[in-house]
DNA sequence: CTTTTATGAATGAAGG
DNA sequence: CCTTCATTCATAAAAG
């Protein structure tokens, strides 16, 4: 098959794009903006759910069909689902280098637990010497190592307790957030009336999974 | 499936074919090759045709089910989808399902920036025939969706004192480095039309979905 | 290779 | 509007 590894890694927010590009080879490519790819996957997620719902709908109809004695057998398979439906989203994901992990948890350690704006810039500025990073990765690193290690104290706190007065299973009890009327996913079947996708001439067949 | 997620991020030794990489901090686009697209292209079309299969089997199984007098009517309507895997768990924020995030972008594309409150009772009434939603819902989604695009935006400018000698970098990428008139600030999600990916009106067919 | 875990990133909602 | 927080999603890395 082809190899898409060819792709470097790189951060969310880059866009716009040098015109055509070729490495030492002669190589013809495609260049496209982040927003571009963001927009292709989501649109391809639509077609996922769409085939969920749709694949849904037989299973119930098959079930009903089977009380009428009138199977008809497996014609939907989810495998496919669950190779082609998420694969294509793939996204990429920076990964601190040893060297900036450390110097992050050092800073994260001094306290200073206010990533503000500017000291993002420094501490950016400062682990790029290190790896390829980006203010975004520093930001989200703070924010999910602020997060995690909150969540963390709360859930052993409790529990060493003299007598185990938990004996909760997973509910949040504090949850401080506002009892509002909680809207479930409904998640009705879509009108695809309102897909606005069209499609070229892709007239292929069902090869998928080729 | 093909995974394009395969890349890998190495600190100083990277090295791909590509040529358009850099070293830190530099302009990164997304690459694909001809041979990449014509996949996706086809992974897109799959699903495509997957959906209008399906769908004929649903008219098929319908039609049966009418002859045999056994219509049961919205069987289909479950709330959840149980194959997604984690959607069984009520939701307790909600989670705009495809067909309204479409729309949404859709109309935040519009370029009317500006979710007037009048604006928002429509927009509302509009995706509520879609999936449960509230105003809040709708107002807090543009309020989001600007505030992050605009972010994105300002966050995509700043380099680049290219220092590491990316030996492999050779090629002179032209970056416009011009993200302000690329589009008004009003829009960031660029349409995959561009792209050539449009899927057929498949949604003619599923009409009774709803 | 498949399953599990750790964690980077996305996002709905709240506060100011 | 902008920032912050909580929760969830997806995936790289680790374990089996």
């Amino acid at each position: 098959m082809i190899g898409w590894e060819k792709q470097q890694q790189e951060e969310q927010e880059r866009r716009d794009n040098g015109g055509n590009v070729n490495g030492n080879g002669v190589l013809y490519v495609k260049v496209m903006t982040d927003e571009q790819l963001e927009t292709l996957r989501k649109q391809i997620a639509v077609y996922a759910t769409i085939c969920e719902q749709l694949v849904e709908m037989h299973k119930n109809l098959t079930a009903q069909q089977d009380l009428a004695g009138v199977r008809l057998g497996n014609l939907y398979s989810d495998p496919f689902m669950t190779s082609a439906g998420h694969k294509i989203t793939a996204r990429q994901r920076w990964t601190p280098t040893p060297m900036q992990l450390q110097i992050l948890e050092q800073i994260f350690d001094q306290g200073n637990g206010t990533p503000s704006k500017q000291k993002i810039k420094e501490i950016t500025s400062e682990l790029s010497q290190h790896g390829q990073i980006s203010e975004t990765n520093v930001y989200n690193w703070f924010q999910n190592r602020r997060a995690r290690s909150k969540r963390k104290q709360q859930n052993s706190a409790p529990n060493n307790a003299e007598s185990e007065v938990e004996t909760e299973v997973e509910s949040p009890k504090d949850k401080k957030t506002k009892p509002e009327e909680f809207q479930s996913q409904d998640n009705s079947a879509p009108r695809a009336e309102d897909l606005c996708f069209q499609s070229p001439d892709i007239g292929s067949d069902l090869h998928f999974l080729d």
